[in-house]
DNA sequence: GAGTAATCGAGACGGTACGTCAGGTCTTCCG
DNA sequence: CGGAAGACCTGACGTACCGTCTCGATTACTC
């Protein structure tokens, strides 16, 4: 017996609509911001009808969430980021790909859906948690592989948690673009590299 | 150099309207989240006509943005955070205060306006600034001086920017509370201030 | 040749909520008057979104105005009024058809969106003609035809235009009951008759 | 003791900003109709509070009834309607006079304010009674004496209501004018007069 | 001529309804 | 059956006016 649930098949999904969908709606975040973002202009500018989005998302930040991860997926299709450098020096790798975050957090086609969705799962848990869980862990855990190694050739002190150096590491660069507060830079990623690492040095 | 607008004479303000609705503002936040408040609802609960909220602020996030400021202003009122403490001793007084944040974080009387402005300020720019410049920069001030003091004290390595060290101290903890990656506590901020302070220390 | 407005598919029309719409409105006219119905209370009378209203009318008075036809459409259909008598005798036909007339202004269930129609249409022009074409001149050219078997019979004046006569025994009618400068009664109509029928007989 | 009531105080009140109140109330009438005429604008306009106006005036169609009866008021006094004209040639005078009607009528300058407050008093019972009492009647008193005057020279048949007789003169133009049936001419108006003075010529 | 009482211009206020927009559901028809 | 299309009910939007209610600032009568 099939399951008889209002679940849709998702072998007879359109692939072609899935993708129109997904990139309508990274096109119009990007065109009108988040608030100003409809299902109905969705739907429209992917030429696809306002139940197809319904029956497979539960809101726009899902379809934004799916369309971020998407993209991230293209890039590293594309060849971006593989994984994390490991040429023995910690620093330098640190800040090689804080460099490259902080590039990204200034490149338009990013920031538009990474604000919006950081936003919408600010505010609704749920949603926050899939976020956090989707995009944002697989990548913090690329940063705590590389500190751990450091870790084990005695570059970082035995007792840290590795997985705070982490948060102390991506929290203030998150903190100054969400935030405003100063311009993100190339220096300021460097700087806070250097601190926290001196911060967690063997003693 | 006069006012030649149309906008409103605000000496002819009710004050008792503006209380109420930022205060029905406030509740409403909390109750049925941002997402859900809608100047009808906060109409609805305050007593008051809508125009007089489309008056005098233009969305609800200015609205939200004013009670938070008018929320902290009565907490200073109640000589809960008259000034940044000094003891002397800046782990501690960092810790003391760390430890107080972390509590408005995890108090939902704070936690869902403050989500909320954060999140409408990083989609949207004008209010970010605003927000930022009025609620986050005067906190962020405190923070500065006490390191200066520090600094000048000799506790921290002269060449340090303590702008940054400022964001280094507040940015993985508002990291873990936006993004909910792991459960804030007294702990968690112990650590980030203990390793920060032996980033910056005097060599 | 094809529609390429942007209006809506009229054959997904709803006919249930039409009807709803129609008989709200009729209803709500009575109760409330003209001047207080309002296309909100139309739609949570009939059950139905403003939006339904919006889509297929540009106004109340067009509601209205369908709702009048409908109700005269109802009228005939109960075989009130398939035609106009002709027994020969011309002033009796006539003041047959008057006193209906006098009875259904004086009746509440007409009186109501009768009035409002013939004050709204007097105001708005498109509207007005409208209001003419469709429920006045239809009834206006049953007294002609009638007034033409007469005056075919030699009961009328062959120099006789008939559509003035015509005007000449509805309008003393509508003018007593807009104005309200004397009661509305068989009497009066009957009077009216016979003075005109005098004044068009053949000399 | 004085009238302690909210009733204000007549002697004290500003001729300046009445004239205002209804010139601006009829020049708003005519320029966006009606409906659209709102009691703010006419207070915009005349450079006047709007308390002003609810102070004397109960409602925008009052403002107007009193703004005609000022506008046929300053008619009287440039000398175009002292009196009905007494030639003793009956259908000539009635004619005379109608003829000015229907140029009235043709008139933009009266016929919004007229359409306005004939619409409006056809609705609300109260007003439209104030305005037949204040406006029409006094002009049908007129038809009446001059019909009055013809009976008694014997040219009119004795037997005849002369109240009648002055709407069944009046009506049909009326008819034409609100309903926009068939274009108001000074033809439609003579053909009026001579078949209702042959309907109650003496036999 | 000073005191005082009411009207005046102005416009903020609590409301109601407007006409529009979008959300999410449901139905129809096509491939 | 999935999907495009779009009508439907719902509910909030932001605006326009309503009629009431303060505000000073003129008036214009009283003493």
């Amino acid at each position: 017996m099939a399951d008889t649930d209002k679940s849709p098949d998702s072998s007879r999904r359109s692939e072609r609509s899935r993708r129109a969908i997904l990139d309508a709606s990274l096109a119009l975040v990007g065109e009108v911001g988040y608030n100003k973002l409809t299902i109905e202009a969705i739907a429209a500018r992917a030429g696809v009808g306002k139940q197809t989005i319904y029956r497979w998302w539960p809101s726009k930040a899902a379809v934004l969430l799916e369309a971020s991860m998407a993209l991230s997926g293209d890039a590293e299709d594309e060849g971006e980021w593989t994984g994390f450098p490991d040429t023995g020096d910690i620093a330098a790798d640190l800040k090689h790909v804080l460099r490259l975050t902080v590039d990204q957090f200034n490149d338009e086609k990013y920031e538009a859906p990474a604000r919006a969705l950081t936003a919408a799962g600010a505010i609704d848990r749920e949603l926050g948690e899939k976020f956090t869980r989707q995009l944002l862990e697989p990548a913090l855990v690329l940063y705590e592989n590389r500190l751990r190694a450091a870790q084990a050739a005695g570059q970082i002190d035995a007792d840290i948690d590795v997985r705070i150096a982490v948060e102390m590491i991506v929290g203030p660069l998150t903190h100054r673009w969400l935030q405003r507060t100063n311009p993100l830079t190339h220096d300021f990623a460097d700087t806070c590299v250097d601190q926290v690492l001196r911060g967690i040095a063997p003693r």
